[in-house]
DNA sequence: ACTTTTCAATACGGCACAGTATCGTAGTGT
DNA sequence: ACACTACGATACTGTGCCGTATTGAAAAGT
């Protein structure tokens, strides 16, 4: 009996193996998983349609995760991969190459489409919600790092805000593709970003006025 | 069988009519149905959580709302009830109330819980992106309209364009609201419509710069 | 070559839910 | 007072879906 543990708990679970059988299997299925999610929604993707499109057998799917919220979940994981782009330039150039790639992100599927499931999903499951906030806070760190360097290159006032910055410049970009499902076009990127910046060297963005 | 049709036609049915009885079981399925979404979230309210909930019959309400998704929109419907603010002051004391009723209305319940649920849904169903359209735009609307008076009245210069006015103002706040689930505080608020309408004060703000 | 592991196929149990049917009851307008 | 209408209770049908069981085949490692 004692054997039998030391067995089960060596024995690599078909979860982490190498097999290649295995690693098909469940790129397969995530994949599926995520085609679906996009093409129906979240809470419309059932087992039996992932086990249909992926041509993976009920059987193996839930041999790689225990129930379908893990599933779920691990779909989830695979989208918030962060791709990020390296801007280079001028720390105006920086910021509206991250503004407008948070820009296009929100506005495109994936994201497009699945970006207000997650938030829905994060309002009540805190699962959810830590990597909802991780996804959120992952594209948001590049930009408040832009402006800190900017401010430490004596390119912005001392005492300027870099949070609201970030805020006054993501803010809006938000508000338009997803509150309004307005696309923002590039031109009003360059535009707020240069408004943005054009203030705060007005000292009007800092930490210390009113 | 015409006369049928005739009898059919004129008789007013239980959606319209005046009978106590049903207002009164309308209005405890509408309410029941408010709660549920806002306790579990729209997507597990069931028809059945419902009955037991309003202690109306199941007969009852399917006899009001031919099915379930119907019954859901009449539940959204009164939600978009525009209770709206109407502010007082100067230009900028009723930007500030307007913005602030705007934080509020996301970060407080039951529209911090449906909201969300709301957008989602609208990804994919036009009635439902109609509706949800609708309550962004109602919300918008005063705020322009504010802003425009305040040009028209020569508190802010000529060239500024309100439309990006409104973005700078609500969509810092819709961004910590909904993507960084950051409650904003009055300070907040006070700081944004101050250095916006600064900003626009020095013609940084529009229409004809670039 | 041989053992082990994973796989596909299929069928099934159980449950939750949408929507219908029936019937006796109670409230409503006249 | 009376005809009518909406209601509550309950049971039922059908369906979709989660998760399990079984079995024989295929593919991996050794």
């Amino acid at each position: 009996m004692a054997a039998a543990l030391v067995i089960e708990s060596t024995t690599p679970s078909p979860v982490l193996s190498r097999d290649p059988r295995t690693v098909r299997s469940r790129a397969a299925v995530l994949q599926a998983t995520v085609e679906l999610m996009v093409e129906r929604g979240v809470h419309t993707v059932s087992v039996d349609a992932i086990v249909e499109r992926s041509g993976v057998a009920k059987t193996t799917v839930y041999r790689h995760w225990p129930t379908r919220e893990a599933l779920m979940m691990a779909a989830w994981q695979t989208l918030v991969s962060t791709d990020d782009v390296d801007p280079s330039g001028t720390m105006h150039e920086q910021l509206r190459t991250l503004a407008l790639a948070f820009a296009v992100r929100l506005g495109t599927p994936p994201m497009s489409l699945l970006l207000p499931d997650l938030m829905a999903a994060s309002a009540r499951d805190p699962k959810m919600r830590a990597m909802y906030d991780e996804v959120v806070r992952s594209r948001r760190r590049p930009v408040v790092e832009t402006v800190e360097a900017g401010i430490a290159a004596g390119l912005l006032p001392a005492s300027t805000d870099a949070e609201f910055v970030c805020q006054l410049i993501l803010g809006p970009i938000a508000y338009e593709q997803l509150l309004r499902h307005v696309n923002v076009d590039p031109a009003f990127v360059d535009r707020l970003v240069s408004v943005v910046l054009e203030a705060a060297n007005h000292n009007m963005v800092c930490t210390t006025c009113d």
